[in-house]
DNA sequence: TACAATTTGTCCGTATGTATC
DNA sequence: TGATACATACGGACAAATTGT
């Protein structure tokens, strides 16, 4: 690694109140330099990299300092390592699905601190679901309306003996029925953390029947192409939610 | 690896297993230990972990295993790692800017797919922002304010010789002046990728002096308290945006 | 200023598991 | 069945960085 251009990187937060990163390890900059092809489609997906050896020998560095490159880019899911003949280490197709399942878990650390409310995710997804629901009413087409239909009528109890896998929830759903993958991207991370921090047991069952009841209203307006129903009929609903986590859901 | 029962340790071979489709690596199986005791608290922020060889016999393994754990670990930003005496691997503290660092990241990705477009980031964006000017203009106290116009009067060309490094974009301090982390954390990883991404040469100085004044004037609506004119200005803002992004910007 | 202690960083050599042909 | 090519894992050694004496 005979090239360290930037010896004191400018632009990043002094985060680290006490320490600074003077060098960059090895490893570091091959990952950094890795991920830069990545990024600028020079490496596009489904490119196989050189074995760890060559791919050590070509930075100059040794396998190990390699291999711990590459653990660093599999994961950010940047890469993909399979072993045996024909293996190697693959750049990855991009997946909305990991983007959202690491924004999430991003999302579970910060919100166990001063800085991130559960108040400020319910504001956002008050902000973004009723939108999302005015598009869809104005989009969907028959699938996807049959798709929010189903999510809809779910029933929500996990007594289901039979595998039912298939079962997304409603407001997942719903944020997909936009057609616009950035509402997903952003607002199903929200759901996630709530659903998981929400103490269902604290709930009753006639609560439960008048969620139902919403996302049933809701799924009709978007099926009819109402778009302001869609739109009051989630915020109603979403007002009604706020009460219910503000009620009995969280412990912080 | 004692904790995880069916871990094919290199030197015995557990022929008994013949459902094992998919062996998790052990650094893999380390790593995910490790992060489930830093997600559940059981190693709070700023806990300093066993040295690299320590940390390798509590686990059976290596240390260069133990390694590649610490660096997946590390490359997610949930701990961080230092040489020298005193130095040693430490819990990282949640950081806000580097979820958005990554997820603006994972968008790049994304956004060169078919799955993803640019529009979908512009139509997010003309969702969220005039909402964000909305709360901003309700609740922003005198020195968020101040921020904010500063933002707004900051003159935008990079000639700008001395350091400067206080500059915020515009729209990203106007999302932090809404005081809900989470809008920011939605907002701003679109913003980076627009900014990414717009070919800034295509663009003529009367039309910067245009978005500048627009900036401002937002300014002062969030400044007098004025939530409807600043959402409305915001929404004419973001809408003539889109017309230069979608005239000059995109390579896709 | 020099030196020692501690910890990560880097390298090498070797062996083994795994998937394909 | 065997050969091949790759990732995975190990252990030891030394280098570099940081802090304290």
């Amino acid at each position: 690694m005979p090239p360290q251009p930037p010896a004191a990187t400018p632009g990043t937060a002094p985060v680290a109140h006490l320490r600074v990163q003077r060098v960059r390890p090895a490893y570091r900059q091959v990952a950094d330099e890795l991920r830069t092809q990545i990024l600028a489609g020079t490496l596009p997906a489904g490119t196989r990299l050189p074995n760890e050896g060559e791919l050590g020998r070509a930075f100059g560095v040794s396998r190990s300092t390699a291999r711990e490159a590459l653990r660093v880019l599999s994961s950010q899911h940047l890469v993909e390592t399979h072993r045996g003949v024909q293996g190697g280490t693959f750049v990855s197709e991009p997946d909305p699905a990991r983007v959202v399942e690491d924004v999430g878990s991003a999302l579970g650390v910060l919100v166990m601190t001063p800085q991130l409310h559960v108040s400020d995710l319910l504001e956002a997804r008050l902000l973004l679901e009723p939108a999302a629901a005015r598009l869809a009413a104005q989009r969907a087409d028959a699938e996807t309306v049959e798709a929010v239909r189903n999510a809809a009528a779910a029933h929500r109890d996990a007594r289901d003996p039979s595998g039912f896998v298939g079962h997304l929830d409603f407001h997942t759903t719903l944020l997909m029925a936009t057609g616009n993958l950035m509402l997903t991207l952003m607002g199903q991370p929200v759901n996630d953390v709530l659903r998981t921090r929400l103490r269902r047991e604290g709930v009753e069952a006639h609560e439960w029947d008048k969620v139902d009841a919403c996302h049933r209203e809701i799924a009709e307006h978007v099926a009819e192409g109402r778009a302001d129903d869609a739109e009051a009929a989630m915020r109603d609903h979403l007002v009604e939610l706020r009460g219910l986590y503000e009620r009995e859901g969280f412990w912080t």
